[in-house]
DNA sequence: CTGAAAGCGCTTACAG
DNA sequence: CTGAAAGCGCTTACAG
């Protein structure tokens, strides 16, 4: 029996008002016959307690259910067990993929994670980092590399380490996880290139910093082409859509209709643009080859098949998630950047 | 110039070593001339405090870029300001939607939200309770009514404030936001009968109890038909995809040639089963309609577009989060079910 | 290996 | 409308 269970859920006469009424770290002790310190050490597992010791206090907290209070933790030891993962956006499948692999490596380490969404705004990003920064998490994970002075101070000054997650920086001490996307862009180029396309184009909804890289590198592969015609850009800001993706198709092929492969920043706009042309019985890859980038589950699976771009969203959550950790433990001597590397994905669509 | 920038970011000498080197609510309230107790109140906007001390705080807290430290501010309140926000799966993106209007109401008030995927286990959902209940959250967001019982217990005993998310519940004081599952499933089942439909069948992945209702409420219509033959029921327990969708597809009508209409438990599977009959030139709807359910955001755009049940996902989360609101503010006379309704989009593939 | 004392930075409850 | 005192439930730093 707990003592819950006879005092009732509101506590004990002894408890005043303010209490939580749930057991305490000192009723544990009591209860353990150790002191609060001793308690505390036992469950936390550090520092030398005696393993007899240890056994009575893990047993006693199995009896009352406690779970220790991790504003009292966090307030006598100045730091929380959260970390902080700032995403650009939610609604994209890319960042849950993830955010997925994030949670698999810090749950199991009794992390919590504060998630944030900062819509692709640094100024929202600055904001939430001075929130999060207030909760004294153990470590922050960042989306990209756009971050606002402030920001970078603000971070510095914490000293809380920080891991990058999707761009690779030459930035010294910067620990960041992801692929060249610039490279990405560029291999894209040279896949259609050696289709024997001619005339490309680049197709992108609410450019981010990653998308324009994407562009650049597609972009670089082609000037160098003597025999090669500059690609056409099209850019937009609306945010992406699989129904912008048919319409951005549409403009595109009416403006230049010579358009024979097309490069598109996403999936999203590459699946819609597949659908429109099976509506409108223009030929993929006959007439105009299609790419899109991330391999998103579907495209696999439509008709024609999307050529793609495959990106280690999870591997880059759960590598920088394990770099994360590393650092916390005060271990940083491996190299700072990793490259995840990318893959493009061959199939009926180019 | 802030204090922070002469005593640099490690705390003036007066500052022991356990000091978080942020300005504390004593220092705010020192330059504002001020006692820490009305400091507290003029930031939270309680009570009554003089507008001119109200105003030299808050001018004192913008110089001093003064966030309060949530873990003191809980340890003394006993709540905090975090909502626990549970759901079955991060990689559905009918979750995400809800995530994100929870996300758009919480966020204004000042509210952190802690999320737990739980990925439709009972018992897994109970440990994340266990462990934000330590939190002491100022409400929870629960997705469906499975709770084990010890959840519920633990719920109840903690007196927080509970709204459950998807599904409608008669149980008396329970504040649910969802709709009618097993009435969405009645309703495919009488427009494929409208539409000619005879010889039917239900395809589920991974069914959760929602999933399982919606197939109930299909055959509770076809049962009540006395010239259409009871429907076929293919379930299996693997997690739901497209391509899972192709193949349960070709099984059916490999073990069912004569079925003429499919209604699956989600798009994803509908999707692939539509993706996979264009590539088998099985003509949709001509030799077997097809209807989904959520509608995603790819359905309205495939070819052909796909009928389906449009669910009221983002209004759930905004409703459950204001409901939510509500009740923590102590003001619970509301109707405890909010049913938001479903709507049965009719498209090319049915 | 163990513990008594102090303190983390706030808010509550009580006085005035 | 304002404040001095006490305390929330832990961990740190020191001593033994």
């Amino acid at each position: 029996m707990s003592p819950r269970s006879s005092d009732g859920p509101s506590g004990g006469s002894s408890r005043g008002s303010r209490a939580s009424g749930r057991p305490t770290l000192a009723e544990l002790a009591r209860i353990a016959g150790v002191s609060p310190i001793t308690a505390s050490r036992a469950l936390r597992g550090v520092a030398s307690v005696d393993p007899d010791l240890a056994r009575r206090v893990r047993e006693a907290a199995a009896a009352l259910n406690y779970v220790a209070n991790p504003a009292a933790r966090t307030l006598a030891s100045a730091h929380s067990d959260a970390v902080a993962v700032l995403i650009p956006s939610l609604s994209n499948l890319l960042f849950i993929d993830t955010l997925e692999a994030i949670h698999d490596v810090l749950m199991p380490r009794g992390l919590e994670v504060l998630i944030g969404n900062f819509h692709y705004s640094p100024e929202e990003e600055e904001k939430l980092v001075r929130n999060y920064l207030a909760y004294q998490p153990r470590g922050i994970l960042l989306t990209g590399l756009e971050q606002t002075p402030a920001t970078r101070s603000l971070l510095k000054a914490s000293g809380i380490p920080v891991v990058y997650m999707m761009e690779l920086s030459r930035e010294a001490g910067l620990h960041c996880v992801g692929f060249s996307q610039e490279e990405s862009g560029a291999a894209v180029a040279r896949h259609l290139l050696a289709r024997g396309r001619r005339h490309l184009a680049y197709v992108a909804a609410q450019l981010d910093p990653r998308a324009l890289e994407r562009g650049l590198g597609f972009q670089r592969v082609l000037a160098a082409e003597r025999e090669v015609r500059p690609p056409v850009w099209l850019s937009v800001p609306e945010p992406s859509s699989v129904a912008l993706g048919g319409e951005l198709f549409v403009r595109l092929l009416e403006a230049y209709p010579d358009i024979d492969g097309i490069f598109f920043c996403n999936d999203d706009l590459a699946q819609g643009a597949i659908f429109e042309a099976t509506r409108r019985q223009v030929p993929i890859p006959g007439r105009v080859a299609v790419v899109g980038f991330n391999d998103l589950p579907l495209s696999a699976h439509m008709a024609p098949r999307l050529t793609s771009i495959r990106t280690p969203r999870a591997k880059v959550g759960e590598a920088a998630a394990r770099r994360l950790v590393a650092l916390m433990e005060g271990d940083c001597r491996a190299e700072p950047a990793i490259d995840l590397g990318f893959e493009l994905v061959e199939r009926e669509s180019s």
